[in-house]
DNA sequence: ATAAATTCCGTACCATGGTACGGAGTCAAC
DNA sequence: GTTGACTCCGTACCATGGTACGGAATTTAT
């Protein structure tokens, strides 16, 4: 099903989010609002959805709307080697990320366990790890 | 070395925090300021710092904190199932970002391969990923 | 053609996790 | 015994990422 002429409310709709966080967005200048047609009302597309899709699903995984800003200049297309550079700089951040929530991870992961298997003593092992100093 | 009796400052220092930030936990029921000695200075002790260093650290594994003081209350060890029903939902928690992240990691690497060898097309081959649903 | 819904736009407010400010009081040193 | 550093306390402010409100205009339904 093709919407190619959404107002914002169905939009909003669309791409699962509140409508005033289209506002919001169009005001962070992630999203670009469309020209309106002479004291009528503006009209959107599945382009929008799209965008506002990839934002969510950016913004989910850890990314700053502002990052979210520089993400999005690589649908530019025009200046491919500056897209590159910033993608390459978002990679580099990305793996940078997963390290730290692989640590946390395997920190967490310990921590149950050792908590499940009741390891005979008293004190509970999760607590007693975030006390050591 | 032991610093039985801190100023806000010292603990501050101690704890590697910003003063202002003791305040703020203190504010947030997190840590509670000892009893002033009738229009004088309060006094902080170790266990003050061990404290501030355990909703740091328990912070860097993700926790708000709100579930910082939950945790909190715990601490005496006597809750063991309880803290680690806690820990076990952040580790779904975390889980589901490190897997939302290796896939952003994927699609970047791609892109930035593809950018680099250039696969002769006129477009940036950005675009059509990041545009797709 | 009139009511109900929606949009537009600006502005205000919310939560989270702090940080800064400013006046008054206190404490330590010289 | 005054200077300087620190504390106390309240309140204000900051960034981030929204959400809500309200009046005017416009669109849609009946």
């Amino acid at each position: 099903m093709h919407h190619q002429d959404m107002t914002i409310g169905v939009l909003a709709r669309q791409a699962g989010v509140n409508l005033e966080t289209i506002r919001y967005y169009q005001r962070r200048g992630l999203l670009t609002a469309p020209a309106k047609p002479l004291g009528g009302i503006r009209r959107y597309t599945d382009i929008d959805v799209t965008r506002i899709k990839f934002i969510k699903r950016a913004q989910h995984l850890g990314f700053t709307l502002e990052e979210v800003g520089a993400l999005l200049k690589l649908e530019d297309g025009a200046h491919c080697t500056e897209a590159r550079s910033i993608a390459v700089e978002k990679l580099a951040d990305v793996k940078k990320r997963l390290e730290g929530l692989r640590g946390i991870e395997q920190t967490l992961q310990t921590l149950v366990t050792e908590c499940a298997t009741q390891k005979g003593n008293v004190c509970c092992p999760l607590i007693a790890s975030l006390q050591e100093n």
